[in-house]
DNA sequence: TGCAATACTTACCAAATGGTAAGCATGACT
DNA sequence: AGTCATGCTTACCATTTGGTAAGTATTGCA
């Protein structure tokens, strides 16, 4: 196998609790940026790169195809050139999403009261 | 520096949104479990080592300080022989834990949709 | 004297993760 | 024929992360 490809089905433990399998499919630099950007709505793969300041290409792909073996996100093939993709949440996902929003919450707190800087994104919805 | 030290003061972004900024203090392999062990109580390091089967020495020290730096455990030494040091959670430290329920219960969830398997934890209280 | 217990500390190494940059396929447009 | 756009794919490399195993310090106890 070689440098990219990723796994063909979803990851599966074993697992020593519910947290661990949580952060199992979310843990890498931009899967939850994805997931995140995602719950905005539908997005073209040219689309979610621009929405997120940073990443390559090679890890956009590579951490989308997680998400959809993992059954997050789902992705949609037009046969036009040239190429469209689209990418959304499934609901899976989406309540991946809902389950993750306490945290999020959580970590804008910790933003405030550390003064960690912000990074501005590009608006997206 | 060399290969285990610590940084000297809490991460500090730049952060895109709370996600980001939680993860960044919860991403290590045995974080989450460490404060899932914490939030049942103090904790000795040992015990600690015993209750998180296959954790390194390394690793634990490791994870424990960085969770001091970022104010969510608290570390209490008693100068005795063989020394005695206790770990527990600061007020952060629950705050989080609470925050990573939802996330948690998505695991449990996602654990018997897949059926994978789950490690089995020697009883630690 | 020598070993046990506890909580680290260190050196060294392997695997996982992520980045850069170039290449590929297709068809419309010039 | 050459260029553009899009969505990948690949090779290669650097950094990060984590593991193993040995060593340190202190004092009680056999």
């Amino acid at each position: 196998m070689t440098d990219t490809a990723p796994s063909a089905e979803p990851r599966s433990g074993p697992y020593i609790c519910g947290i661990d399998a949580a952060m199992d499919v979310v843990s890498g630099k931009w899967k939850s940026l994805i997931l995140w950007e995602l719950d905005a709505g539908t997005r073209r793969f040219g689309e979610l790169r621009r929405g997120l300041p940073g990443v390559s290409e090679k890890m956009l792909i590579q951490h989308l195809r997680e998400l959809e073996y993992d059954g997050l996100v789902h992705r949609e093939v037009y046969r036009e050139v040239p190429p469209r993709v689209e990418y959304s949440l499934t609901e899976l996902g989406r309540e991946l999403n809902a389950a993750l929003e306490p945290l999020a919450e959580w970590g804008r707190r910790r933003i405030d009261r550390i003064g960690a800087e912000r990074v501005e994104l590009p608006a997206t919805g």
